[in-house]
DNA sequence: AACATTACGTA
DNA sequence: CGTACGTAATGTTA
């Protein structure tokens, strides 16, 4: 195949200066008060990021190097110790910032590089040198005026204005029209008119003007040096006065190209990114807008994979599907469904099924409409779909199979879904599309292997595309199943993916099919009751006020109580200063405005207005509502609910209690039955830890809380009053999050010195606690993971960063990751049995919802008893911890009855 | 129209 | 300066 035919450019090196441009990026930026929203500041990142993106995209380097400064002083601060020495300290803000610049470079595969005792100028200058030399294009990118010295044929300056995405381009020419002087003539230049930042003293009365006059006069400074007598004038005696001073400039404006580098210019290439890890790092960083940008702009222009699927899409001759199916090769087949999905039912469009290779190595695919077969090829496919015996490699399965579900179709024998293998693969990633797992595992497009012999033209037709595109999707399903099981094997993923998240996949289904049956008159009149409070609240505030305003708008809030009302100032955010329900609260204490209850109620009865109407909004038309659960999104194992989410419905108010009123028992049914695990997390903390008081609190049969906090100040349990239970239940739980002094202190509303005698003394009982949270995260650090007592992964790899908030924030992860998500292990066994368990029973109660610890049931007439038994027994017996799985249960017709 | 920000519900 | 989620409203940017 012939390659492109545009005449072989020169090869491209583009150089930055890493500080000056970053630094850049902080100033332009920094009014914009760019954080994450744990507060990590991200101007400097995000404004080299960005710039990195668009000139990577304008002038497609081959080689790039991005270059930094040291710390250690340099030989410009050996020669004048006074060099820089008015250069104003680091801003907090910026601190850690080039770190992460660091982390992006490494993701984007780009080299960096620094070297004590020299200036990113000089490193560049030297780079430059040798890329001329050896015949390259070179590209610099820069802030700092230096650099225009390296400016030549061959070399290209591209200066940052102002802002940092807006670039002057500087050939020679360009330098001469600027500035009236040529590059060479530069450095003599910045050396008379002396240069602030870098602290080189000027000659009084010497500006710009006259030292760019002096230079084109003389044609340098040397031959100004000769001649200077001929300076007349004032500024000529201050230029005489000032000589051995400008000479001395002159020796430190100069940029040094023979800086001893160890990297060959040749070898400044640019990697194959590991898109794995950009989406982490810009996720982290949360850079949406700027990982699209990157993906779009040069996404394609990355050296991927040049290789795509090859299938042949074979047509089953009308009648002969059950022989041609019957008929595959051994081994596992890939399916891929085209179908829509959502609210516990869905539709096929299509389906390709991928055979593995026949004996001559040959792929044969077909691509099916179910809708449109004949009786016999309708039967053959039924059969097959559920046919357990046939393995059958599936992406995403969950939606397909409720959408052959809503055909009348079953789907077994699922031994692997792509999806669900690598969320456990890269369980922080929060989608997986098949198209980036196909290019990570397998280093292929998703696409088909179009071959010089062009069977391309068959497929002209668009219908015929689809086919193709869909076939390519089971091939490659079929061979990512078994690239990602390869890599989960060694990594202990694999018992986890088939016996507890592959089976899941069903339940779950079965979940969001049934859905749960709601109150709809009751939901309506809770909307009118909470509409008119929202409407009362407003009212009132507006009256308060003497103005109208929109009390939604935290900005126009933050106006009024703020400036016009004078309330004291509470805790700051990005736009200005908060005004959420703690922050409110304190006000509402502070002040004797009654505005800040006001507008509690007012926030209150919002939420739980618009709660309401999104249920009432989801409400299907068998009066149900169906959730839809993501098993591959959230980073510790458990389950997420969306559409709506029926895992964040009120509980803790009257008024919240409600709501869960709405959620009632359908037709054909008895009642709902709740079923919590109580305490699972600290249970399992105990387990984990293993510490022998702990355990012993959870077998005291007295309340939990009560029990610790009897151990803790050494009381009889009937003796801890309300205060001091409530003190250790915050500790009991904040420990399992990495809760610190100040937090703990913050929670309680006493001293941080107070909170850190109150963790110490409990530490003194439950020693064991604090010795498993310091190995976990040891243990994390080391490995770079921890893990469940299922052997579900969570990958930290910020506990060796050294910018502190990323790493103190991976410590907390560490430390609630083994525990969240152990918790999350155990209700999932605990839903695989309990479902088991009632078919097996031949029960006809089924399983509604799960809200991490809870399980919601439909009863049948007559199997309360039946199924209360089984649940407890099967949810108590999931997983044998060293203390007991506590479990209760509550029955009622409406959720909120069923609730305990 | 898509994204960011703020706020808040649950475990 | 406590983990894990999803949703809604407002406001900003493209």
């Amino acid at each position: 195949m012939p390659k492109k035919e545009t005449t072989p450019s020169r090869p491209r090196l583009l150089l930055l200066d890493g500080h000056s441009l970053a630094y850049r990026a902080f100033y332009a930026l920094k009014d914009a008060g760019l954080t994450t929203t744990d507060g990590q500041h991200t101007e400097a990142v995000y404004g080299f990021t960005s710039m990195l993106i668009n000139v990577l995209r304008d002038e497609k380097p081959t080689h790039v190097a991005v270059c930094f400064d040291r710390s250690e002083p340099t030989f410009r601060h050996e020669s004048y110790q006074q060099y820089k020495a008015n250069r104003q300290e680091t801003p907090e803000d910026f601190r850690g910032q080039v770190s992460l610049i660091f982390e992006v470079l490494d993701a984007l595969r780009l080299p960096y590089l620094s070297l004590p005792g020299y200036e990113a100028d000089d490193l560049i200058a030297t780079l430059a040198h040798r890329a001329s030399a050896e015949g390259m294009d070179v590209l610099i990118v820069t802030g700092d005026r230096d650099a225009l010295q390296l400016v030549d044929d061959r070399v290209t300056l591209l200066m940052t204005r102002r802002g940092i995405s807006d670039m002057t381009r500087f050939d020679p020419p360009a330098v001469v029209e600027k500035y009236g002087l040529t590059p060479v003539q530069y450095p003599d230049f910045a050396a008379l008119r002396g240069d602030p930042s870098d602290n080189l003293p000027s000659i009084p009365g010497v500006g710009e003007k006259t030292a760019a006059k002096w230079v084109r006069e003389f044609g340098s400074l040397t031959a100004l040096v000769d001649r200077v007598d001929e300076v007349k004038g004032k500024v000529g005696d201050r230029l005489r006065e000032h000589l051995a001073q400008v000479i001395h400039n002159r020796q430190l404006t100069e940029l040094r190209r023979d800086v001893p580098l160890e990297a060959e210019v040749t070898a400044l290439t640019m990697g194959r990114w590991d898109r794995d890890e950009i989406h982490k790092l810009f996720d982290s960083l949360q850079f949406r807008v700027l990982r699209d940008r990157l993906y779009q702009s040069i996404g394609t222009a990355e050296p991927e994979a040049e290789a795509g699927f090859e299938v042949e899409l074979v047509e089953p001759a009308e009648g002969g599907l059950g022989d041609w199916l019957a008929g595959a090769p051994a081994g596992r087949v890939g399916l891929a469904v085209r179908c829509a999905h959502g609210s516990g039912t869905g539709s096929v469009e299509s389906l390709a099924v991928a055979l593995p290779p026949d004996a001559e190595g040959r792929r044969r695919a077909a691509h099916l409409d179910p809708a449109a077969l004949g009786e016999a090829d309708d039967a053959a496919l039924r059969r097959w779909l559920a046919d357990e015996s046939v393995p059958k490699a599936v992406h995403d399965v969950k939606g397909p199979l409720l959408s052959l579900w809503a055909h009348g179709l079953d789907l077994r024998g699922v031994t692997c879904d792509t999806a669900l293998a690598a969320y456990l693969a890269m369980p922080g990633q929060r989608s997986f599309p098949l198209d980036d797992l196909v290019l990570r595992y397998l280093q292929r497009e998703l696409r088909a292997e179009t071959d010089a012999g062009g069977q391309a033209a068959l497929f002209d037709d668009p219908a015929d595309n689809a086919g193709e595109e869909l076939a390519v999707r089971a091939e490659a399903v079929r061979e990512l199943a078994d690239a990602l099981e390869a890599y989960l094997e060694p990594r202990g993923g694999i018992r986890l993916l088939r016996e507890v998240e592959l089976p899941l996949v069903r339940v779950l289904a079965e979940l969001e099919r049934a859905g749960i049956a709601a109150d709809r008159d009751h939901l309506t009149g809770l909307e009118a009751e909470f509409g008119a409070a929202v409407k009362q609240a407003v009212e009132e505030a507006h009256r308060v006020v003497g103005e109208q305003f929109n009390l939604g708008s935290p900005k126009q809030l933050q106006e009024i109580l703020f400036v016009r009302l004078g309330l004291p100032k509470t805790k700051k955010i990005k736009t200005g200063y908060t005004t959420d329900a703690d922050a409110l609260a304190t006000l509402a204490t502070q002040t004797d405005n009654e505005l800040p209850t006001i507008l509690l109620r007012h926030r209150d009865q919002t939420k739980l207005r618009t709660t309401v109407e999104g249920l009432i909004k989801e409400i299907a038309d068998d009066g149900r509502i169906h959730t839809t659960y993501n098993q591959i999104i959230a980073a510790t194992g458990r389950l997420s609910s969306e559409k709506p989410n029926l895992q964040n419905i009120p509980i803790r108010t009257g008024e919240g209690r409600r709501i869960r009123e709405g959620f009632v028992v359908g037709e054909g049914f008895d009642c709902l039955l709740t079923a919590d695990y109580s305490q699972i997390e600290l249970r399992i903390m105990a387990h984990l830890s293993g510490d022998a008081s702990l355990i012993a609190a959870f077998e005291s049969g007295h309340d939990f809380h009560q029990a610790t906090a009897a151990r803790v100040f050494d009381l009889p349990p009937e003796q801890v009053d309300g205060g001091l239970r409530a003190r250790i239940k915050a500790m009991n739980y904040g420990l399992a999050y990495g809760l610190s002094d100040f937090g703990l202190s913050g929670q309680l509303g006493i001293p941080v010195a107070e909170a850190r005698a109150l963790k110490d003394e409990y530490f003194q009982e439950f020693g064991g606690v604090r010795d498993y949270l310091g190995a976990i995260v040891t243990q994390a650090r080391h490995d770079g993971y921890t893990e469940t007592i299922l052997g579900r992964r969570r990958y930290l790899p910020d506990l060796t960063s050294d910018n502190r908030q990323r790493r103190e924030m991976a410590e907390r992860m560490a430390l609630n990751a083994p525990i969240q998500g152990s918790a999350a292990d155990i209700i999932k066994v605990a839903m695989l049995n309990v479902h088991r368990a009632l078919r097996d029973q031949g029960l006809r109660s089924r399983m509604l919802l799960q809200v991490h610890d809870e399980l919601v049931f439909e009863v049948a007439p007559g199997e309360v008893e039946q199924v209360r038994e089984l649940v407890v027994r099967e949810m108590g017996a999931a997983y044998r911890l060293r203390v007991p799985l506590d479990v209760s249960v509550g029955v009622g017709r409406t959720w909120q009855d069923a609730g305990h």
